[in-house]
DNA sequence: TATAAGCTTAAAGTTAACTTTAATGTCAAG
DNA sequence: CTTGACATTAAAGTTAACTTTAAGCTTATA
């Protein structure tokens, strides 16, 4: 299998195939008498756990240091695995509870904002922006 | 005021005020006779309105439209700011959306993880890799 | 007066996860 | 045999919101 060929199979671009590898998450493959990588099964497989785990929001380092303590003999770290697995729902919960704060004061904003310009205090609008000072944000992602 | 106090007053750091300034967030400043910045209450109250719609959530470049938008005679667009906030609303509810679904899958994942590997049935971890495959994912922001 | 703190600038560095570019080599189809 | 698709590499570019660095003035304090 050609490079190309796993691209299509993985859903990923040849060049992120070729990204992972320099960044360890893919071993080197053996090459063909003109120098192209060739892929097989096992190749297929570590890239969907890749994917898999990505899906499940963890970072390539992440991803590397687990794939790293996972020996070709012993397997995965299970208990390593859970704990990773609880790591990161905390992060993820964490996230969550900081959008809803920022739903909560978009909307409080927005209905105080409403209230002032009905009632024409137009320039109060300078002085709500003010009133909001305290914590932090959450930004967005893809 | 010189830019180190308004940091003070601001919270920021010094250098991100003169970063504001270069990316048209704050206007320029008149300069003393050595070329220091010197800053007014209008400089202040600007800043805090930056804050204010960092806190619910803009990009740098949101604000800056927003601002951009409102000349020194006419004010601040009161519809423009109640459309970002709805877009912004949205924006939040669909991250909020994919974080709890990437909740649900850390632990639906966890709960078989640990189901198979109390079963000792250790190599089934690969195969529950590859059956997550589907849709994307939310990353990590402050 | 010496020293430390604060100010100035422009430019480069940071992070993540790629993507793009450039320059070149190989292979399959018509 | 030529054209187009696919392969190779290293290095630079992308995005956001800063931060760091370097090199050099100015001001306040002891």
């Amino acid at each position: 299998m050609k490079i190309g060929e796993l691209a299509k199979v993985s859903g990923l671009a040849a060049h992120t195939i070729r990204f992972y590898e320099s960044k360890g998450l893919l071993p080197k493959t053996s090459r063909g008498p003109n120098g192209y990588r060739s892929y097989d099964d096992e190749s297929t497989q570590r890239l969907a756990r890749i994917q898999c785990a990505k899906r499940l929001g963890f970072s390539l380092e992440d991803i590397l240091t687990v794939l790293a303590d996972s020996g070709p003999t012993e397997g995965l770290d299970h208990e390593k695995i859970l704990h990773q697995l609880d790591v990161r729902r905390l992060e993820v919960e964490t996230l969550m509870d900081g959008l809803v704060a920022q739903r909560d004061e978009i909307i409080q904003f927005r209905e105080r904002l409403q209230e002032n310009w009905q009632e024409g205090k137009c320039l109060q609008v300078d002085e709500m922006f003010e009133e909001n000072l305290t914590s932090p944000r959450n930004s967005i992602s893809q």
